[in-house]
DNA sequence: GGTCTTTCTTAACTTAAGTGAACGTTTGGC
DNA sequence: GCCAAACGTTCACTTAAGTTAAGAAAGACC
């Protein structure tokens, strides 16, 4: 597991034993069960998650509905809004299935970063690269129909639907899941 | 105008007058007209773009129609995706009105980061809280029909609606000009 | 100032998503 | 193994967006 971690990292910046020592006294990995609610809307906090293994989700409840905006899985990284601007979240974050994550904190993170200026430059790449990766999301989903929104779904995380329920899938691609299930016929019905 | 860049900084990090020169050397700042294309699909770039005054775009042309996906105007910054990956763009970035900019090229902020570390933590913070915000963006995108999107953005950025040509906004909506139009005239109906 | 081009609006028609409800299936808890 | 709840699919109906086309309005260029 450990070493997931240090090949992650490894694509940003060279670290020194040291360094991987000084990481690993920070017992930042955690065992969560499937269901756990790690972020409740209205709460505050401090925490980043990065998936080592399993898959959390970002969802809002707007009228009642649980809508779900994003999944992240196996060496993805999530900092929640609220940590950054301090205020309640609007968002609730649980764990899709049996996961292992990392979970850190912003007092931790400025500590290290303040150590180990590497670990600054790491977190600048991270964060910019995750930005652009997220803009062209973002664009893809702007210039395409639900329909295509799912096959290109297909195509680059077919892992997701097997994962994860439909009706989760549904607001992940904007629509219902009244509509994800039609599309879905109407999609095989083409290919006969 | 070099007081806009300051100001902007300062909420980030504090520069000392030797930082500030150093900046002010490189020949930043620059004019742009009114219809210039910045960057082309196909071509490759280092450029980093940071608007003083003014309003660029980025749009693809997908099946021979243009797709705005990204309005930035003033304070807004912007590295495109081709920069990051060193790829050829997907898309074009180009100006909307005559307007003034910070053109960076990475190897000068490899430069200055080197030289003086505080920017480094400046474009983290800059871009996690970029990548923040466009968080919530996409999640708002996301939960939202496009006749809720376009009366979130006249809240939130009305100054767009009125510099902005209505074909543009309609993609930006992630919807065809027609239903722009359409939609408009319907929320004029609802009012009366 | 007039012309050409781009942009915006309107309309009729098509297609797909939203809604509400019913029903069969799966899952989890006891 | 049984029951209740959650989930997925289907259907009929409503609403809104896509498409195609036409014409009006606004801008750009000479």
């Amino acid at each position: 597991m450990q070493n997931i971690l240090f090949d992650f990292i490894s694509k940003y910046i060279t670290l020194t034993e040291d360094e991987k020592n000084a990481l690993l006294s920070l017992d930042l990995f955690h065992s969560v069960k499937k269901g756990t609610t790690l972020l409740a809307e209205g709460q505050k906090s401090q925490k980043s998650y990065f998936v080592l293994k399993g898959c959390i989700r970002v969802y809002y409840i707007i009228d009642g509905e649980e809508k779900t905006t994003a999944f992240y899985t196996e060496l993805d990284a999530l900092t929640p809004h609220c940590v950054l601007n301090k205020t309640p979240s609007e968002y609730f974050i649980a764990c899709v299935e049996d996961s292992i994550l990392l979970i850190s904190n912003s007092d931790m993170e400025e500590e290290i970063n303040s150590k180990f200026p590497k670990f600054e430059i790491m977190c600048r790449r991270l964060s910019e690269e995750l930005l652009a990766k997220q803009q062209i999301d973002f664009d893809e989903f702007k210039t395409s129909s639900p329909e295509q929104r799912y096959l290109n779904m297909l195509e680059k995380r077919p892992d997701l639907i097997q994962r994860v329920p439909q009706h989760q899938l549904a607001s992940y691609l904007g629509i219902k899941p009244q509509s994800l299930s039609r599309l879905r016929a109407r999609i095989l019905a083409k290919k006969n």
